[in-house]
DNA sequence: AGAGGTGTCTTACACTGTAAGCTTACGCCG
DNA sequence: CGGCGTAAGCTTACAGTGTAAGACACCTCT
């Protein structure tokens, strides 16, 4: 009964870390997503029981707020004395491209309210730039906010398109046109039938668009200020 | 043991209705947050068992869509003739007061993929408004999209400051910044200390200034277009 | 009066996070 | 060498979840 706890199966794996446990969550919920990651299955995939996971971590939150840091940190952030605009751009596309990996980062970064040391520096890190660029506090505050809201908004609404692939979009395109009352909706269907379903349409191209709009705002407000 | 669905007790509450149900829903979110609802307690709201629900609604899932379409039913819609840029101030505002009302809308927003109908008649106008106004579509898709992810974006991040209060935010700042290793985050630190904690603050009120970036640099562009 | 439908109830199942307590292996001291 | 503390794993247990299956009571229509 109690041969499960020899010592060569115990020695056969590498020991039990907080690391390891968010590493092992994370793979899992990029495999199967958020809400199929429970203590049970992070244990499973470690080959040990749930409750000797709560060893290494405090709880499931702890779990979940070293997986969001771990994204945070994999973003490039800007040196304090590079040229902000460059910058700004550099670092929303990394954010972007680092959240689009794992699907599951945008929930966290809307339920975690912890911040995690990679995310601090993250944070830090776009601050100093600005401020080193000349912007004052106000103005560095204002930036930070709307491009920020503007990345993680994007990337909310780009995770929960329900396709990867160009052919899984003509397909629920044409799904939706087929159920949606196009009398009722005559602007949302255009948009859809002359834009969306044209060849070559890609949402996620349209991040650079809006994220130019901003900059370019901020450079003029820049300039005045 | 059948006492207790006497006649008496059934005619003594209004029939039970999917709007019934989402509306119990909505109140128990508001009051104590999306995690604590369960079918259980909607049913318990109602004064009826929760398999009682599943005759009026499919499952969870559809209480769930049920309280976004509601929310974004309370959004104001502009009038397709609208001029264009007002209407967007307003809508956005709007949006982000319908939003801020129901801390748990933005979470929702980003879990469920299904539109209803008060949303498609929401995105419809939107778009309506900005093709009357002389935008192509592609300029209202990206104008379309960069504001919208900006009013998703701000709501999510607004949402998850831990305060609603100045006091409220001043003891949280103060302890913030006792934990916090004030060298290692300079760029953070000053920002929290000349900017947040000054009198007056209010993270809501940055709102305005990003949205109005967004709105003049797409000013500028349907006057090039 | 009998039939069918509808709304509600009870029961049950597989699953969740985690508290409590038990067992085993290892390092250190006498 | 014996003995002990500590750490890390284990098992068990509990209250809670969404919902499938089936029983019962009532209303309406024939």
């Amino acid at each position: 009964m109690a041969d499960q706890s020899a010592p060569d199966e115990n020695a056969g794996r590498p020991p039990l870390s907080a690391e390891r446990v968010v590493g092992a969550a994370m793979a899992l919920a990029d495999a199967s997503g958020l809400k199929a990651l429970s203590m049970r299955k992070i244990g499973q995939a470690l080959g040990v029981e749930a409750m000797s996971l709560y060893a290494h971590v405090a709880n499931k939150g702890a779990i979940l707020d070293g997986m969001i840091d771990h994204v945070l940190g994999t973003i490039d952030v800007p040196a304090v004395d590079a040229p902000w605009k460059a910058a700004m751009r550099r670092r929303a596309s990394s954010a972007r491209d680092a959240m689009m990996r794992h699907p599951w980062a945008i929930s966290l970064v809307e339920s975690r309210t912890n911040l995690g040391p990679a995310g601090m520096r993250y944070y830090d890190s776009i601050i100093g730039c600005m401020r080193q660029s000349g912007f004052s506090i106000e103005l560095a505050a204002h930036a930070f906010s709307a491009i920020d809201s503007y990345i993680y908004g994007f990337v909310l609404q780009q995770v929960k398109m329900p396709f990867e692939t160009t052919e899984e979009l003509e397909a629920i395109a044409d799904d939706v046109l087929a159920t949606l009352p196009a009398d009722e909706y005559p602007h949302f269907t255009e948009m859809i039938v002359e834009h969306v379903m044209q060849p070559g349409y890609d949402y996620g191209d349209e991040f650079e668009f809006g994220l130019e709009v901003l900059l370019d705002g901020f450079e003029r407000l820049l300039a005045v200020d």
